[in-house]
DNA sequence: GGAGGACTTTGATTGAAATCAAGTGGGCGC
DNA sequence: GCGCCCACTTGATTTCAATCAAAGTCCTCC
């Protein structure tokens, strides 16, 4: 999994440390960065840019979760992104958004103004080195992903999910809650639903199927744990070599 | 789509201009490259490598066509990549394959030894920031893919996937056939199925709606010819502004 | 505290694709 | 030329998730 690059180089006053570009940077690199560098927040629900707005940032998420999702002609959409807290958003050398970007709840971005940011990574190959990790990385996901919704039946997508929001969650959350596993759901039925490709009656059937058989608990709508995380890792039909979350 | 970058610099006796590496390089970096590079043929059906499997080759394909699958605990498989001439496959940075990868058809590869090509990487900027372009076109073709899986009809994914093959096709072979479009299919319908998380008998049966109502016209089994692109984009329920292929 | 609304759950029914099950047809080796 | 195999087609039936419909729950704002 994705996991968070902490070294000694901040980005100075940045609420985290961004994984795109602060990583590996000199302090004179740095210096650059941040002189096109600021800060944007967003309003949950607020649509931060639809497919084909003009985008002339691009950004590291600070805190909060967006989403990217495509529409067919007649309506139907399809989550293809989810952004957390040090994913990064926007693409270097494209001016325009090729998707949704929706706050999902208050979101914090930092962001960099595009063209000064494609001039420094044509001369500090690190950045570039840096994006390449994580859109490889992000390919995996989207790979991953692609198997899920191809592939697995309804009840197998909500345990997949669930691992994915656990793990990154874990990773986030240096924290740990002992034995059990606990967090709460960043995104509503639908929001889930558009992910999966379901409908969000389909998702809230299946939630409390795992509910009813005790796979997992919930406490309100929202707050979800799981008693025992290797049972919910049988029901996602995953080859689970893989461990553990952390 | 994604487009054949061919310039003035070759890959001297490279059967076609690597997308990846070629670009932009300058005649010194190229024969660092020739260094490492060697071919390699595969023929068809043969498993290039298994999940899991070292691999200390990155590579571009010359010729045929290799697919990127992966596979649940009870054997369901979902193709997760395509790779036609041009396409790079491989992850620089990693020792092990995390996909099937198998040739459907005779495939050359011109193959660039791992540990030297990521030594290069390291002082050759130009190689980093073509492979994140070609990541980045990966990747939003991952997603559109993912949207595909998640929202489209069995229908609709029939045509999407003949428009693009057809899209491939047509970049691909610049000659061109007028007004209709025509093409042969490289996969069987069990590897469509794959691809579009579908069972064959759907695949066929939905192949076969398609002629009857005259969208696509078949000789044989696997030759495609297509009276009115874009009556066939109307089928695929994307937005579809963009426009005919080439 | 109560009304309104957003989000969620649950139920009944329908429908699209999977599954199960025969076929067909063409290419190839013998 | 014959038969065999592989890729494909077509048909009958089942199943899982979508759709249509109605409540229930929680939170916010008066």
């Amino acid at each position: 999994m994705q996991e968070l690059e902490l070294t000694h180089v901040d980005c100075r006053d940045c609420p985290i440390r961004h994984r795109a570009v602060c990583a590996r940077c000199e302090p004179d690199e740095l210096a650059q960065l941040e002189e096109v560098k600021y800060y944007r927040t967003f309003e949950a629900g607020q649509t931060i840019a639809w497919t084909g707005d003009r985008l002339d940032f691009v950004a590291s998420v600070v805190s909060g979760i967006a989403t990217l999702s495509q529409t067919l002609e007649d309506g139907r959409t399809q989550m293809v992104g989810l952004l957390l807290p040090s994913d990064f958003m926007g693409r270097p050398g494209r001016e325009m958004a090729t998707y949704d970007v929706t706050a999902t709840t208050e979101v914090t971005m930092c962001c960099f103004r595009r063209r000064p940011f494609e001039e420094l990574m044509r001369t500090t190959p690190h950045i570039s080195q840096r994006l390449l990790e994580m859109t490889l990385d992000e390919l995996d996901a989207a790979r991953e992903w692609m198997l899920l919704l191809g592939r697995k039946t309804a009840r197998e997508k909500i345990a997949s999910l669930l691992t994915i929001i656990a793990r990154r969650d874990a990773t986030l959350n240096l924290a740990k809650t002992g034995g059990s596993l606990e967090f709460d759901l960043p995104l509503t039925r639908e929001a889930m639903a558009d992910y999966l490709g379901l409908t969000l009656e389909t998702v809230s059937r299946q939630v409390s199927a795992l509910k009813r058989e005790g796979v997992i608990e919930l406490a309100g709508k929202r707050h979800i744990s799981v008693p025992d995380f290797d049972r919910l890792m049988l029901e996602t039909g995953d080859d689970c070599d893989g461990g553990m979350p952390v």
